[in-house]
Parts: structure tokens; C-alpha cells; sequence
RNA sequence: GCGGGCGUAGCUCAGUGGUAGAGCGUCAGCCUUCCAAGCUGAAUGUCGAGGGUUCGACCCCCUUCGCCCGCUCCA
């Protein structure tokens, strides 16, 4: 497998990536796309958004699939972090030691010790029986006695000490006390303020997810487009989420854009839909080019549910192995089953409640309809696509070339004129600029052949028409394919539909 | 946030307490009738940033920013 740092290398020096606001030392978590990336990218979004909203799909009864698109904001009323939940488990208070060097999770984290203030304290993680019994162990020896006194030692979550208690904890890791700080907030989701005055009234969030923008829409949505359950709803967006460490390039950035779909169902077809996106968007990622078996299905076992998924259908995870995470696997999309979590959320934060029930008019019901998310990245989506073009080739003049789906390609084509005269360019160009009309194209009249052929491989440009001196005779030109280097002859005004066949 | 490693041209990397280098790439000209050919020439670095030590710092020290690995986190 190729090394990451080769591919990082690439995209720098060839524009598809670049640390954004690098000229200032960059920032932490947030990436750029350059001309080729962009392209890429659009691609991926604008396949994406086409197959799910514009073409037809089949569901599994065989009857088309309904799906519309929506564009909601990234900033919403507060409330609706809120009734997502995100408010109040997306901050996360974590405690460091300094002895041990290990880092907790505060509100996992158990006190025990005596109930009078000054006792010393042995912490332990809440649900680690090893631990605990290891911490009721120590206090019963420092205490010199045989047995802990339930009446009179205290089990206190961490978070409720004060910094005097803290001094006197001792951490899972550490023999020392007081090695432990003080819970410090990681609020995953970053803050801003709406008009002019910063208070707390003021204060509103990127937002870290475009579901909720969605959920919060499923009414609008009803009533003005004619859709009935089972029905989906699409849309592509920015998200944010203040990770704790950004890692592994554009894999986990702060700034990142999701393509997510919310698909309404009635409760009692919730496996068949589960099933059918599962295995629709699997097959997806293969229809745009990954189709190594860096490309897998993970199936979540019940134990790795999301609280809103415990009862469902199930969960997966589309996965493909990185060259950071091989030999394991990281993911690109999760399909879930959200059951009705999110739409009664919303209904009763809002106050109406049971009002806001969907109408099944075939069915003469009232429900909440449940939920299946296919949720997927695309900035992952995008370096998945590039790691799985990413092709060594010691035989060729660039040593590597990219190998895109045609349809992923960012350039799909370059014109070049063997040489720059005998009135080749005149003809090139007069081609460019009928093929640009539907495709990105390059024109390159420029230094030598192998050259512009080498600069395309890096690209990932999968044919290169060359106009040679037989066009000017027979009015044919040579097609250069990428992955072959194989080459073949064309009518000039052939080359249009040649394309069209090729390309989608 | 902690520990370890790293930061020199667009990329990959040498380098020494005493005037910043190579290969590749990029650009220009000549040449060239199918794969980075050849020849000639050109541009680009506050040696990540800021302090300090020194007669003198890319080199030694401190701080800071960024990257990589591990811990942690990833409802």
C-alpha cells in the first residue's frame, strides 16, 4: 500500500490539497482544496446528489424512491442542539494525571473515600470492577482496616469534588495523590454569537451535524412538497465539530462537509429500509470507483449502538482502509436506524408534541415515522477517492499515476498538439473548445509530448486526444488512455460522443 | 491537553557555530511528428515564527505555531 506521506506529497504539489490559511503556519484541523481537489470534490458531491435526488432508484418493493433535496443553515436556533441532545452530551469533561499521564473521561470517573472532609479519595473508572475493587482494596489497607463501611465511605462522581477533595484523590494510574486536575470542558461544538451583543442570550453554534437541519424541516417538507412516508430527505453541507485532536490529514478535520439522507419510513418496515440503504450505498462507493477490497461493510454489533439506535434495526458502517488506518479500517458513511428519537425530540422540545405526528393517510394512522441515515463524509469520501487512485508506477515518467473513475476525474480530457505548428494548435484548440462546452478539458500546446502525458497521469486525466500530422489528412486523432498508456485512433468529430460514452 | 519525533526551494531531502545546497518539478527559448528526451537560461528560501547566548546562529538554549506517532477523544 502506498505510504500516506507520498499521497500527502501529491496533493500538495499538484493542487488538490493545501493546509488552509498555510502562509500563516496553518491551523489545526482545517484543509483547502486546490483547483484539481475542488474538482474532485464537486464531482463526488454533484454524483452523489444526482443519483439520490435526480435519477430514478428502486426501492426494495421495486417502486421508485422518493427523495427531495434540501439547503438548511449551518446556524439554528440554539434550541435545537438542545433537543438534539448534543447540548448536554456533546461536552465532554475530561481529567488528566499528571503522575500517570493517562487521561479520563470526568464524569466516568468514581470517588471513594470517607465521608469526612480531609479523607483521602481513590478514583476509579465507573463500570471497571478491577479498578474498583483495586481502589476499595487501597483504602481499606490505608485505613487499616478489614472492611469498607457502606454508612460511612462515599462513592462521589468525580465531578462533584471540590479542589480541597482533589488534592486528596489518587487516581486508577497513580500512587500519589492529587495528580489529578481539574475537570477541563471539550466542547465539541464551536460557539458563536448572533447581532451585536455578546452574552449568554446571544450565544449560538455551528452546527455539527446537517441532520438536525433536516428534522427540523420534516414538517415544511410535508406540507409543501407532496411527499408520503416512506419518503427521504437529502442534503449536503458544512459541519463542525471541535475535535479534541485532528489527525490522519482531511480524515478528521474540524471543518468537514456531509452528504446525508434522512429517510422517513413507517416503524414496521424498518428492516427492509435498513437493509436496502446499507446495501445501495455500499454499492455506491464501489459505482464511483472503489472497488479494491480496501472497501468494506461493517456491521455494529449491539454493544456500539448510539443511544438513539439500541432498539433499531441495527447500524454499519461503510468503511475503507487507509493507508493511516490499515490494517484497520476508517469510515466513510454509517447507515443507522434513528428510529423516531430525532422527530420526538423536536416535536415535544417544541411544545407540540404529539400534534406534530405524521398523517398515514393510506393507513388511517397517526406515528412518528422512524428513520434510516445513510450519513456520509465528503472530504472522507474525497480521500478515499484519492488514496484509491493513488497508483505507483515505476515504469512511467511521473512514477505514479491517478487512477479516478472517469466520472470522479477532475479533468476528463486533454487536447495537445504533437507540435506546436503545421496548423495543429488551430485545430486543437477548435476541439478544446467544443469538448469544454460539457467537460472539463485542458489544452496544452507546450514542451514535449511525454511531458503533458506525464502532467495528466498526475492528475488522473483518463484520455489525452493528441493531434498529430495524420489529422490533418485523415481528420483523426490519437486517444491516449491513462491506465494503459494504450493508444488508438478516432474521427475528430467522433470525439464528443467518444467522451460521452465514457464519461456519464 | 500529556509524552516522543520532526520543521531547510513547489516536492524529496543533504548540510556546517563563519557568504544556504542537490535532484526532481515549474517557467522561458531553441529543438521535437507520441510518453517528463536534448541544449541553453530563469525564478523561488526571512533555513516554521519570536526571543536569548555569541564577535557571528540554519546549527546551542527558551517560548510559540504546525506536522507525524502514542495516550485521550470520535453522542
Amino acid at each position: 500500500m502506498a505510504r500516506m506521506d507520498d499521497i500527502v506529497s501529491l496533493c500538495r504539489r499538484r493542487g488538490f490539497i493545501f493546509q488552509s490559511s498555510e502562509i500563516y503556519g496553518g491551523i489545526n484541523g482545517f484543509w483547502d482544496y486546490g483547483p484539481l481537489g475542488a474538482e474532485l470534490k464537486r464531482n463526488l458531491k454533484g454524483a452523489w446528489w444526482n443519483d439520490i435526488v435526480h435519477r430514478e432508484l428502486l426501492g426494495p418493493d421495486g417502486q421508485p424512491v422518493d427523495i427531495v433535496g434540501l439547503d438548511t443553515t449551518i446556524i439554528m436556533n440554539p434550541k435545537v442542539w438542545v433537543a438534539s441532545g448534543h447540548v448536554g452530551g456533546f461536552n465532554d469533561p475530561m481529567v488528566d494525571c499528571r503522575e500517570s499521564k493517562g487521561r479520563y473521561r470526568a464524569d466516568h470517573l468514581i470517588a471513594l473515600g470517607a465521608a469526612e472532609p480531609g479523607a483521602r479519595l481513590y478514583v476509579y473508572v465507573e463500570g471497571d470492577e478491577e479498578q474498583m475493587a483495586k481502589a476499595e482494596k487501597t483504602l481499606a489497607k490505608y485505613e487499616r482496616r478489614d472492611a469498607l463501611d457502606p454508612a460511612r465511605h462515599l462513592r462521589r462522581p468525580f465531578t462533584m469534588l471540590s479542589a480541597d477533595d482533589r488534592a486528596r484523590a489518587v487516581g486508577p494510574h497513580a500512587k500519589e495523590a492529587g495528580t489529578l486536575t481539574e475537570p477541563r470542558m471539550f466542547n465539541l461544538m464551536f460557539e458563536t454569537h448572533c447581532g451585536a451583543v455578546r452574552d449568554e442570550d446571544s450565544k449560538a453554534y455551528l452546527r455539527p451535524e446537517t441532520a438536525q437541519g433536516i428534522f427540523v424541516n420534516f414538517w415544511n417538507v410535508v406540507d409543501t412538497s407532496r411527499v408520503k412516508v416512506p419518503f427521504g430527505i437529502a442534503q449536503i453541507g458544512k459541519a463542525f465539530r471541535n475535535e479534541v485532536t485532528p489527525r490522519n490529514f482531511t480524515f478528521r478535520s474540524r471543518e468537514f462537509e456531509q452528504m446525508e439522507i434522512e429517510f422517513f419510513i413507517r416503524p414496521d418496515t424498518a428492516n427492509e429500509w435498513y437493509k436496502f440503504w446499507r446495501d445501495y450505498r455500499f454499492n455506491w462507493w464501489q459505482s464511483i470507483g472503489l472497488t479494491s477490497s480496501n472497501l468494506q461493510l461493517r456491521e455494529h454489533d449491539r454493544d456500539e449502538l448510539a443511544h438513539y439506535a439500541k432498539e433499531g434495526a441495527g447500524t454499519s458502517d461503510i468503511e475503507y482502509k487507509f493507508p493511516f488506518t490499515d490494517p484497520g479500517y476508517g469510515e466513510l458513511e454509517g447507515v443507522a436506524h434513528r428510529a423516531d428519537f430525532d422527530l420526538k425530540a423536536h416535536a415535544t422540545h417544541c411544545g407540540k408534541g404529539d400534534k406534530l405526528k405524521y398523517f398515514d393517510q393510506e393507513k388511517n394512522e397517526r406515528y412518528f415515522p422512524h428513520v434510516i441515515e445513510p450519513s456520509a463524509g465528503a472530504d472522507r469520501g474525497t480521500l478515499a477517492l484519492l488514496c484509491e487512485a493513488y497508483t505507483p508506477d515505476e515504469s512511467r515518467a511521473s512514477k505514479v499515476f491517478m487512477k479516478f473513475h472517469p466520472r470522479m476525474a477532475p479533468i476528463k480530457a486533454g487536447i495537445f498538439p504533437l507540435v506546436a505548428k503545421d496548423g495543429m494548435p488551430e485545430v486543437g484548440e477548435r476541439l478544446f473548445r467544443e469538448l469544454r462546452k460539457r467537460w472539463t478539458i485542458e489544452f496544452d500546446e507546450k514542451q514535449s509530448i511525454g511531458k503533458r502525458y506525464a502532467r495528466m497521469d498526475e492528475a488522473g486525466t483518463p484520455y489525452c486526444f493528441t493531434i498529430d500530422g495524420e489529422t490533418l489528412t485523415t481528420n483523426t486523432v490519437t486517444v491516449r488512455h491513462r491506465d494503459t498508456q494504450a493508444q488508438e485512433r478516432v474521427a475528430i468529430d467522433q470525439v464528443a460522443a467518444y467522451l460521452g460514452d465514457r464519461i456519464v
